[in-house]
DNA sequence: GTCTATAATGAGATAGAC
DNA sequence: GTCTATCTCATTATAGAC
């Protein structure tokens, strides 16, 4: 009885090559996905990429979109349990600061997206993709959004005169240029040059923290009158 | 002789009828490209939405890499001298502050983009997808740079104290969340609510100006002891 | 589970009449 | 300059043999 056979249709377990097959056919997917975007990837190149035919990957993903999303959902789940435990660990040390709030939003996915292999580097340009067009909306929803409210929470814990609304925009710039880093790298080398890792992160730290001060008033450095708007 | 006969392979000048339906097909390639994006995007679309044949298309755009180019060019040209006629201006007022550039740079984009109609509307969110995908280098290398390197220099000028890495960085971070209004308004609404465009705006520039700010030291607020690192 | 073969559709591009 | 008609190719998806 170890098997229940009496499960509706349940096929037996995978075989250990289904499952070489179907990662190798997700990590396709993910790379292919994250070059040229979800309309430019095709079913074709992904199976390519595999080593398999083009029906294994319907087989397998289940026809594009819900290959699209099962890829991105694979690892959101990892790094939100990432970004959840870092916010943990630092909150049962002391009351965290806003920049250690930030940085267990920043630090895992870095962690990951620079530093464990081709896999998540694609990732991090995939939720880029995800976060700028709003037909994934859903996706943004199911993957994203659990985590970004724990941390919205957070910032406001932190920052407890500032306004929800600002708190939540100041967020999306924040992801934004979060982002920037897995998508327009080429552009920060162009305009500037010679940037470590952790010299970028450290400089999206420092800027999104001082960013998400100025919720607290209109003027966080309001002594040096240099607040004239335009026109 | 008043139409130089002898002029190589020129034509006569296009007719009104001509420029009127180049104009269509350039403003319907706009409004697909923006929502679908270049590789969702496709010729018969354009051709529907202008109301005109798919060849009529290629025959005013020439093809689709080159029409997605010249869609962006017929705008980035007039955004750029916007720009810098609002930097010539405050400049000739006095030196400017460090907001007043920045508000120079953002402030013309979304006067068009917020107020200028549909088409300026789909602008945005063009160059959003040019900006965060490397094929598109060219574009932005053509069109964008040679503005941006302006406003970088005039940046450095505020914060002399600041690196040119620092400073390009810290651009492209501000570039990203201008964008990420044009494209991710969707996740700004659901993580929040109730903005005006106007609060956006001034959001936007208090946010990036505090950002800057700290590229002129590492801690620009650090009376206040809050800046510890992660682990 | 895997593969071959193919269906069904839509893409970008162009030739040539008007 | 505009349109009809068509070429050629790539796409997703599926049916069915093994």
């Amino acid at each position: 009885m170890a098997e229940k056979p009496e499960e509706k249709q349940r096929q037996r377990a995978p075989s250990q090559r289904s499952l070489e097959t179907r990662k190798r056919i997700f990590d396709s997917a993910e790379q292919v996905f994250a070059e040229r975007g979800y309309e430019g990837a095709s079913i074709r190149d992904i199976a390519r990429l595999a080593g398999v035919q083009g029906a294994l990957v319907h087989h397998h993903g289940g026809g594009k979109e819900e290959l699209f999303f099962a890829v991105i959902a694979r690892r959101a789940d990892e790094l939100a349990q990432l970004r959840l435990d870092a916010l943990d660990v630092m909150k049962a040390r002391a009351e965290p600061t806003l920049r250690e709030v930030l940085a267990c939003f920043i630090v895992p996915f870095f962690d990951k997206v620079l530093h464990a292999g081709p896999g998540w580097s694609a990732y991090g340009r995939l939720i880029a993709h995800v976060s700028s067009d709003e037909r994934w909306r859903h996706i943004a929803e199911t993957c994203f959004d659990p985590t970004a409210k724990v941390f919205l929470d957070e910032i406001h814990k932190v920052l407890p005169q500032a306004s929800g609304e600002k708190i939540g925009t100041h967020f999306v710039f924040m992801v934004s240029s979060m982002l920037s880093i897995c998508t327009s790298r080429w552009r920060i080398e162009g305009l500037s040059t010679g940037h470590t890792d952790a010299d970028l992160i450290e400089t999206l730290l420092a800027f999104c923290q001082a960013g998400f001060e100025t919720a607290v008033s209109q003027a966080v450095c309001g002594d040096k009158g240099c607040r004239m708007g335009l026109g």
